[in-house]
DNA sequence: GACAAAACGGAGAGGCTCTCCGTATGGTTT
DNA sequence: AAACCATACGGAGAGCCTCTCCGTTTTGTC
């Protein structure tokens, strides 16, 4: 799985070396410029042609699920830190979601898409995140069982509100702080040692 | 203050109805197509050239703004009827965040343009975020006042978590209820009856 | 070395934002 | 009512972007 070439064995050699070398670029110009960042402009860099590029990524959105697995082996060993060190699972499901939004901080604008693939799903974008809201839920479980978390809370409620946090610290941010500000909301809320139960459904109003 | 042309007396009565009819019709496309659509489409359909439009409104973000400030009277009146109802701040807090987030739900991709502008303030989309942000903190202040609402948030953090509520809410958004939990999430926070004085700072944790 | 399959590259179609400037129009003045 | 000019109009087109198509080149195999 994931070399882009159709159905069979391995694929040519000089596609492998074409498809790495973008990725290489591709990390890069988005860390530079923000996951909107031209296209063209990343496979004149990378000294390919365009057709190449969209050949081994069709859209934006697969360079990003490709460019973000690349990446999965360091959230994942940050979650097997996590599930190692943590005395309790309060603090580990704090930790977590703290290493989501900062994976989710990877380039300037990534919130966004992924919010979008988390919304459609069938995405390899939208697969990636299915993986983490599950991981997500492992954790949040561990903590209501603990009894440290609330129970009508769900993983994926606390995952699109990792991506919030990180989304809040994009790009122009005049003001770091209100991200941290943000994730600690998400974990104690503004209200002071709130009604507990606080009902089920609130927010729209009209 | 408000229409475009320069800085003397009013516009011209084709100026002035051109943007009045560009207005209307930009409203009713961003409503159907989100933010991002074409504003050459916007013209087109309004019967104007693409000139008319751009001299009216120079880029995307004061084309919302204006649009926005037309939509004002609305919101504002919301926040009268809550001060007047409301027989406790916190609710009032409550019933202000949800407006907000409806209000940055006027239009698909509406909170994108909304957060950039909080963060660089100059432009007319962050005069406006501003203003609301006072607002916001009017309603926080009399909470903290009351007792209700703890200390160390800020206005502006909350109106980025109304924002983010709606932006969870946004676009193909397969799951409604999310927004609903981030904003319970906001208030609430996910862990049981916190313990209150939560420290300052932390998320970041790389 | 010869041959197909696989991959390449870049021209170009089509869409978008935004500018520029010749033309038309409103308001004012006589 | 005619003339005048500041103001506003429209749309062609420059420049950038995404993505496709297809003639040409490269690889791997026999």
């Amino acid at each position: 799985m994931s070399t882009s070439p159709g159905t069979k064995g391995r694929p040519r050699a000089d596609a492998q070396r074409n498809r790495d070398h973008i990725l290489d670029i591709a990390d890069r110009y988005f860390s530079e410029h923000g996951v909107s960042g031209s296209l063209d402009a990343i496979a004149k860099q990378a000294g390919v042609g365009a057709g190449t590029l969209y050949r081994h990524f069709p859209n934006r959105e697969v360079l990003l699920a490709a460019l973000l697995s690349a990446r999965d082996n360091e959230l994942e060993s940050r979650r097997d830190a996590i599930r190692a060190e943590s005395t309790n699972a309060a603090s580990a499901l704090e930790l977590w979601l703290g290493a989501l939004s900062d994976w989710a901080s990877a380039f300037d604008g990534l919130p966004e898409p992924l919010r979008a693939a988390t919304a459609t799903g069938s995405s390899p974008l939208g697969i990636t995140c299915q993986g983490y809201i599950t991981t997500t839920d492992e954790f949040l479980h561990a903590a209501q069982r603990e009894g440290s978390a609330r129970r009508e809370v769900r993983g994926k409620d606390l995952f699109l509100a990792a991506l919030a946090t990180s989304w809040v610290r994009g790009a122009a941010m005049a003001d770091d702080f209100s991200a941290a500000a943000l994730s600690s909301l998400s974990r104690n809320g503004w209200s002071t040692c709130a009604g507990a139960e606080a009902s089920g459904s609130n927010g729209r109003t009209a």
